[in-house]
DNA sequence: TTGTACGCGTTATCAA
DNA sequence: TTGATAACGCGTACAA
């Protein structure tokens, strides 16, 4: 077992100075030919590699973004880190991954010990217990601390930093128009409570939808779940919320839920009251993920692009720390990209 | 904006050396309890913590795993994630997460980044194209290295290290001796290509449950397809090699599938050429995911305990870190856990 | 009780 | 052309 070898066994192994080596493999012209040929052949055999723990002290940054989010089983979130991936992996940079797990005494602890130099900034995407609080001080400190952080989706306006979002408002607007265009008048809105960002911001473009049409906004219509853990019992809940939403609003032709699951879900519940889909009921869901093309029937879906997100994010990230002409004073100017969603139409709706 | 303190900073700033205030933070009875006072009272003030890359560098441990894995859109890799990410959590460690995206080259890369003091051991499941390639330098080289590595799930028996594997063989007995007491006689097999060693092993369990129930072993109900990154075209591509499998077997009467979305494809299938689930056909997939529970008729499956495997391994690689007693010879002693697996019976079953 | 010196592995600067 | 030294931030053995 050959131990990684280090400049200064090298040097000591073929009696020149480490500077010597340093310098020879770093192919600098102080050195003669002679003696870099030596020193380089030397560290191929060894296969030399700088100490990246090394390098980031001494260069006082680590090459390395540190990710924290709610939950990775979760295919719009995979497929953010996915595509942060991508770029950190082209641009040469390490991505660590924290899961917060939905909890805010998680994302406080993943912060804090991410933030002691391990990385050289964040991104990140907010838990839900954390806007359920809406205690913030974690953020506050790492940004006054000259950590940048990145935030994504679940978002908090009042944070001085770089967001990337979707389109959420737009993408539900283009949902709820599609089912008016085919004829749907009483469209049925499946969302999370307000507190969970995304869900209100869905709701709205649902709303939007319905007045730019001059279509009555029916609160029976609307279903707000309450967004606990994945559970069987939560399940059965779930179930039968939607199927009393059926039950009360026999007029009920098409349905929007905020995410696969809940569509996922309504439709198996309209199945089983015997409704047909799409012609007794259309379905759209937010999230284009693997339950919504392979659920039967295939679910017309609000495509996120989170891959491309993901990249965003790491670009503009990496933008900001390798531009780090510190402006330093109040004046910094932070970015809010929009990433558009897209229609995606499969056998769910008409 | 307060950037990060340092020791050297606090000291200047007490009129102290460093190492007091090194002492000092550290509750040392050689400092006084004044002094002490003092610099925990400033320290407090501005947060001080210690820097982990300055720790890292000195202790020669970042206390960090990196994990490499195929694919992280995928329910199987990112429950493992998950079971590592809370190990780590508790145990004090960070991790970084590479995605080979079932490449060679990015593997090595990858591999390669990391290994240069980044972290102090890897976790990792084997890309397909490096188990096609059977190029295996990448792994051994980091081993003589001094690294640990845990393999699992897709793993290389030849490499001398720590695997966790899901038990294959008897996972997918479990499921064809299921359909073999449901009273099914002509079960198909859906799989991947031979070298992706968890098709193989889980086409061995299903013969091997044939063979004990002293049914044929027949050929034209095996299905091995080739295993493509996810495309469009490469799911109808896969429809159509599983309504042939159903044309050319008209006896066919359950399917077992190495993994999720064969299962479900298959179901799919069954229903467009009028065939009735349970009752007509049964089906049992391998992985627990979402798509199991949520597709219609819910699918019975072979459930992994990814989450279970994850903690397993990270256990097993920091015991490895912390027990560094360097056994250093040839006799290192390597474990194998076998995770067991457990049927999770559903609708697509009698 | 406090401070000095050293080393972890690297690079940059300056001296020889 | 080469080498010695300092610095990144920390902890610790040893000296004062």
């Amino acid at each position: 077992m050959k131990r990684k070898i280090t400049l200064k066994q090298i040097a000591k192994e073929l009696d020149v100075s480490i500077s010597t080596v340093s310098k020879a493999l770093r192919n600098s012209n102080e050195i003669s030919d002679d003696t870099k040929e030596k020193v380089q052949a030397f560290a191929r055999l060894y296969s030399y590699r700088p100490n990246n723990i090394a390098l980031s002290l001494k260069n006082r940054k680590t090459k390395t973004i540190g990710v924290i989010i709610p939950e990775i089983v979760h295919y719009f979130f995979s497929m953010v880190i996915r595509g942060i991936e991508r770029v950190a992996l082209d641009r040469h940079y390490n991505v660590i991954v924290g899961l917060s797990n939905e909890s805010f005494d998680k994302e406080v602890i993943n912060m804090e010990t991410l933030a002691n130099g391990s990385i050289d900034g964040f991104i990140l995407s907010v838990s839900k217990e954390t806007l359920f609080k809406q205690d913030y001080h974690h953020f506050n400190e790492t940004i006054n601390q000259g950590m940048p952080i990145v935030m994504f989706d679940r978002i908090i306006n009042e944070i001085q930093c770089d967001k990337v979002i979707v389109d959420d408002i737009e993408g539900s607007k283009k949902a709820v128009n599609k089912l008016i265009g085919n004829g749907c008048t009483h469209i049925a809105l499946i969302s999370t409570k307000d507190y969970v960002s995304v869900g209100r911001l869905r709701t709205e473009g649902y709303m939007n939808a319905l007045i730019e049409h001059q279509l009555p906004v029916n609160p029976d219509l609307i279903l707000k779940v309450d967004d606990k853990l994945e559970s069987e019992d939560y399940l059965e809940e779930l179930e039968g919320k939607v199927e009393q939403l059926f039950k009360e609003n026999k007029n009920l032709d098409a349905v929007f839920a905020v995410n696969e699951l809940y569509a996922v879900t309504a439709m198996k519940v309209a199945r089983k009251l015997g409704l047909s889909i799409p012609d007794d009921v259309q379905v759209i869901g937010f999230t284009d993920g693997v339950l919504s093309r392979h659920a039967t029937p295939t679910l017309t879906t609000i495509k996120q692009h989170g891959h491309y997100l993901g990249e965003q994010a790491a670009n503009l990230l990496i933008d900001r720390l390798e531009n780090d002409i510190e402006i330093d004073e109040e004046d910094e100017v932070y970015q809010t990209l929009v990433i558009e969603t897209e229609l995606i139409e499969r056998e769910s709706t008409k």
